[in-house]
DNA sequence: CGAACCTCCTGCGGGC
DNA sequence: TGCCCGCAGGAGGTTC
């Protein structure tokens, strides 16, 4: 489900209301996520106070004194601040207990999330050392990072775009989106797309994320804020899930593919 | 190293 | 109404 906005979105929602507050408890429901949350994270967090919450790529970190809690929501995962007795639903797997009566809640159906604990620097764990650059940092992505990370590469560019190592958080929506406002055909070998288009791509990746974050994420089925709403970026989509229908920019048909196994949409007559 | 493919898991919507 | 199938926003792991 959430790529890098809906990651972000959901950052800035539970941000004011995690930090500088104490964990009191942690209270680990199902420990089956991705990889098997570690019988250490309840003993080491609890007592400690978050003292931030950032993000790298889809990963959310939440620092405390006594080590890190590495977040990531996997295809279904939410988080989600509330009362900590409101009722809890079947699938909130782990819980952070606050001072104050309130309770971070980490829900995922699918279980492809993962709540990884470590006392070491978090950014050199290696789920996150070898990230490549966050897209809304102009200093660390650009067009001649792009160009260069993409070089002797056969895989189609929308491939290359949704690689971690070449640029963190665009996912399977944004990566369709950004490549429609760059008209670049998704198939297109990534090796072979000149400087002047990596630039025209490093520009739309940006732009359909920052739009994304401000308007808080795009919800298709069940994404959710901090607060449990929703985001308004679903109306915005171009071409993502909307195949036969008329292209925004030029009236053709959007065609629906696949590549790597992934539904895949962009307008023929617009992209090359 | 790159590329293709498979995997984890639950829920939902469509077709019959 | 019920059942079966395909599909879903991620990304690690294996194999060649």
């Amino acid at each position: 489900m959430p790529e890098l906005p809906e990651v972000e979105t959901t950052r800035r929602g539970i941000e004011p209301l995690l930090r500088g507050r104490q964990v009191e408890a942690v209270r680990v429901h199902d420990r089956r996520l991705r990889w098997p949350v570690s019988p250490r994270l309840a003993r080491e967090l609890a007592g400690h106070s978050i003292v931030a919450v950032e993000r790298r790529g889809k990963y959310l970190l939440l620092r405390s004194p006594g080590g890190t809690l590495i977040l990531h929501l996997g295809m279904s995962g939410s988080l989600r601040v509330c009362d900590a007795g409101a009722p809890r639903g079947p699938h909130d797997h782990l819980e952070l207990l606050l001072a104050g009566g309130r309770a971070l809640r980490l829900r995922d159906p699918r279980r492809f999330g993962a709540a990884i604990w470590t006392t070491a620097d978090p950014l050199r764990h290696p789920r996150l050392r070898d990230l490549g650059p966050e897209p809304l940092d102009p200093a660390a992505f650009d067009p001649a990072w792009l160009y260069r990370r993409t070089r002797g590469r056969r895989t189609p560019v929308k491939t290359a775009i949704m690689d971690a190592r070449i640029v963190v958080g665009v996912g399977n929506i944004y990566a369709s989106e950004s490549l429609h406002l760059a008209g670049i055909r998704p198939s297109t070998p990534a090796g072979r797309l000149s400087r002047p288009r990596c630039a025209r791509l490093v520009d739309a990746i940006r732009e359909v994320l920052e739009a994304a974050i401000a308007a808080g994420g795009t919800t298709l089925r069940d994404f959710s804020d901090a607060a449990g709403r929703p985001g308004y970026f679903a109306r915005s989509l171009r071409v993502y899930g909307r195949g036969g229908e008329p292209c925004p920019a030029c009236g053709g048909p959007v065609r629906r593919t696949l590549i790597a196994q992934r539904a895949t949409y962009h307008c023929p007559g617009c992209q090359r």
